[in-house]
Formats: C-alpha cells, structure tokens, sequence
RNA sequence: GGCCAGGUAGCUCAGUUGGUAUGAGCGACCGCCUGAAAAGCGGUAGGUCGGCGGUUCGAUCCCGCCCCUGGCCA
C-alpha cells in the first residue's frame, strides 16, 4: 500500500484526479494545498465541493481560521500522522496539492527547527529598521554557509537564517536534502498542461469565481479577519478583492490581476516540481488521464 | 477652428543644459526556495525617444510642418 501524490501547477484538475484515484485504488484524499487549510475559503482557492468529493473523505481542509499564520511545519505533524493512519486502516493516501514545501515537508526528511515569536517579531523589526543587507552581514558572521545561500535581499529567509541559529545556537543550514526516494514509498505524479492552454483554463476558471461569489466570500471573511490572517490575506484573489475594496471597486480589474498573478504563481509552480525527477508527468489534458494515473500508482 | 499640455520599453512614467538612453516600477521570460510558500527573492530580454523635413561635425533634445491623445476656449 503505497500512498500517491498528485502534483503540479494549478487549474490543471488535480483535485478530480485525486478523487478518481481515492475511488479506484480505495483511499482517502489529504489536502496539501496551503490555502485550502482556511475555513471558508471556497470559491477563491478552488476547494472540492461536498458534491466533488463524491463521498471520498478528505482531510485537512478547513483546520485553520483565516486569522491564523500557516506553518508547514504544523502541517507537516498533522499531514504525516493523516498519512500515517490511513496506511494503518489499509487505505491509499492520496496527498493533492501545489504547495510545493508543503508536499516535500510530508515526503522529504525537513526538519523545521521550531520558531520563537519574540524572537521573530524583534528580527522583523531589526529587518524594518536596519534593512535586509545589513541583517544578511550579520549572517554573515555567524553563518557563511546560509549567508552564501541566501541573497542579501532577501530579509524574510535572513530573519530566519537568524532566528533559527539565535534559538539552536547551531548554523542555520539551508541547503535542501538529496533527492532520495519519498517517504513511504509514495508514488508522485505531476500533472501539468500546454501553457497557452493552461493559461486559458486560468482565465477562466477566475472568470467563474468572480462570478460566482468570491467578491462576497472575500467580504464575509474580511469580518472574520481576513486582514488580520498573514497568510490568508495573501491568497490569490483574496488580495486582489482586498485591495480593490480599498480602492475604487472595480472588481473587474481585480479579476484581472488576480489571473495575471495565477499565472505567474502556475510558472513557480512549475519551476518548483519541475526539478524534482521523482516525479512522473502526465499530460493532463489527456482522454485517459485516470487509467494512465491508476497504473502509476 | 484657436490656445495649452503631452507623445521615450508591452504598461505607467523619469531623463538627456545637442555628444552611442547607467533609465525606474510593473509586466513578460527564466530561475531560486527548510516554520507566511497562492508567500518571499534573483537573473535576462525589451526602445529607429510619434512622423517627415531643416539647422548642426553630430538631434530623442533646437526650428518648421504633419499626425495622435488630453484639457481649455470658440
């Protein structure tokens, strides 16, 4: 009983796949999708509707309040323990997601080292104040490894780098583990499309979320806190909603540069799964993408 | 029709007191990625400086005409 993994840019129908295959191989899908942790984001972050998920259990969708900071490595703790028991139960863990660091912090060997957040808030102060290159000299000094890694301009990995070598009181190391085969054996399958095709899909799939309701979904959070959620408020969409409400209104424009930054995110998504050759692609646009994924698996 | 302002990178704009545009931000393309990752960050490619003439050794810059855009006046 090998777990599957189904990677890969996003609008490309990963979430489909995923319960075509929970239905076909007898498992349960585990959401590695950053966004899609938040409660009641629905229509911006494509979430599977109970309708979609055509009775497959999924899990960790909807754990976090949209004033939480996401963590991977919370998620980490609670999407190896998902996997973990299902694989006891006998049943196929099927992960689906696009975050990247989210999908290898359950199948690579990261340790995230903890974080501490006075720690945290005084550096990002120091970051505010002093400026990304003169924190990244001091990293410098006590870390030349890191510091060669991170660019200078980079505050956020600097604060970090910094913050992890204050509370270890060991070299931050920022260098990602070899590739060697995934964690339980699982089988990763990338899903990817032709670009003017995909871009396509992107256009219209935002299209359809303006249209239906997120302009709505965005203001019922906003009650909620949304502007309050360091990691919500940053969603595609999410923010470009945000920032219009703070403008003129014009959801149209807002629609428009929330595809324009889809389809910058689809090109990081890509360079990210791209370099790991673990991954076996599929062309998604193909008629037996289901039996082809099956036999993978 | 007259007057004024403007026409510089795909977009919004700097700039050049006449000497091969150090152009910027955004976008595009490519890439990086260990506790915010739909985040954060980097590299590269883009310009006959609105058109045609004139002055000049040399014009994106000065002069003339024309075209386009916006505003004001008729």
């Amino acid at each position: 009983m090998r777990p599957v993994a189904i990677v890969g840019p996003t609008a490309t129908g990963k979430s489909a796949l995923g319960v075509a295959l929970a239905e076909a191989l007898g498992g349960e899908v585990v959401n590695a999708d950053a966004m899609q942790l938040y409660r009641g984001m629905d229509i911006g972050t494509a979430k599977v509707t109970a309708a979609e998920r055509r009775g497959v259990p999924h899990h960790l969708l909807d754990v976090l309040d949209v004033t939480e900071t996401a963590s991977v490595a919370a998620y980490q703790r609670e999407a190896r323990a998902c996997v973990e028991r299902l694989l006891g139960e006998d049943k196929v863990p099927v992960l689906v997601g696009g975050s990247g660091l989210y999908v290898r912090a359950v199948l690579d060997d990261l340790d995230f080292p903890g974080t501490d957040p006075e720690i945290r808030t005084r550096l990002e102060a120091e970051l505010e104040r002093v400026g990304a290159a003169a924190l990244h000299a001091r990293l410098t000094v006590a870390d030349p490894i890191a510091a060669t890694a991170i660019l200078p301009s980079n505050g956020r990995r600097v604060v970090r780098a910094l913050e992890v070598i204050e509370l270890t009181g060991r070299p931050f190391s920022a260098t990602m583990p070899k590739a060697g085969p995934a964690r339980y054996d699982t089988m990763q399958i990338g899903l990817d499309l032709d670009t003017d095709e995909l871009d396509r899909r992107v256009d219209a799939r935002v299209t359809a979320m303006f249209a239906a309701g997120l302009v709505d979904e965005v203001r019922t959070l906003e009650r909620h806190g949304l502007r309050l959620g360091r990691t919500a408020s940053r969603a595609l969409g999410y923010q470009q909603v945000l920032d219009e409400l703070d403008a003129d209104e014009d959801m149209a424009r807002a629609a428009a540069a929330t595809a324009q930054a889809t389809r910058r995110f689809v090109r990081r998504q890509r360079s990210w799964f791209h370099r790991d050759d673990r991954v076996t692609w599929l062309d998604a646009a193909r008629p037996d993408l289901v039996t082809a994924a099956r036999e993978l698996a």
